[in-house]
DNA sequence: CTAGTGTGTATATTTACTATATACAGTGAG
DNA sequence: CTCACTGTATATAGTAAATATACACACTAG
């Protein structure tokens, strides 16, 4: 029984692709052992009709997902998570944020920020931001 | 005189457009204050021979930059740093600078980093990166 | 005032990528 | 075997980035 993915509503007009917005949203559920490893992924057509996009989309998001080691297709039975899946989505999220931080260290000079106002800002965005709770989502379908 | 923009190579496969590489180049110079308001901008050809780029290109950063009130174009006369740019350039890269934390928080969360790592990677990039001299580039051509 | 050379502007075109609809192929249960 | 599920492949439309080429404005030299 596929799990219902948390999904921010797939905005559209962010010109951020569909297929990358499943990618990454695949990626956190999986990061975040919701996910464990053989868990069955929504079948092709069941996320598609879910998210109300494209066969082709999810096919797409699910081939990055596979060429990343996320997950395993296997034409015919279905796609599951992959052996060491959490360990490659965090990996690979922790990338990101190392990246992310980057970016902001660039930017905030730029701006003329000071090292601690960097670190202040950083602190209020953790406050604000909660705690992933880890909680499963419900599997309505 | 025009000067020559600092520009990171323009990485062509970096999947990020070229005009929008060109539009952070110039927010990050007159950011920095080397570009004071009322400088003129180098003219179209100038920057695209010097980028290897098309003219077009140019055109559609600098409509960018002009859009966002960092520059005036004037036709026949040239393009000119607008008399806030650098305030407003510097107010973008603020703006960046958060939003590239607040998705660190968020890709640091999903990999089960916690807030104390978080900002000790944070205080490694500032350590790592040095701060911008704010020394004006030469002037070649 | 009339080139002329600089400036920015506009149009048509090529290319790459996103997203789609439709048809094809493998797997297992009845 | 047949059916209902799975993933797969091909051809197609739409969008955006980047280009070449031709056009329009502004100052200056003569």
């Amino acid at each position: 029984m596929p799990l219902t993915l948390q999904l921010p509503p797939l905005s559209t007009g962010e010109s951020v692709p569909l297929y990358q917005q499943i990618v990454e949203a695949i990626r956190r559920e999986v990061a975040s052992g919701r996910m464990p490893a053989g868990s069955p992924m929504p079948s092709f057509r069941t996320l598609a009709a879910q998210l109300a996009v494209s066969l082709i989309t999810v096919k797409r998001a699910y081939e990055e997902l596979e060429h990343d080691g996320v997950i395993l297709r296997h034409q015919g039975l279905g796609t599951f998570v992959a052996p060491d899946g959490e360990r490659r989505s965090k990996s690979d999220r922790r990338t990101v944020a190392v990246s992310a931080l980057r970016s902001a260290v660039r930017a905030g000079r730029d701006a003329g920020l000071e090292d601690r106002e960097l670190m202040e800002i950083l602190e209020r965005e953790l406050a604000d931001s909660p705690h992933p709770a880890g909680q499963p989502i419900g599997g309505r379908r």
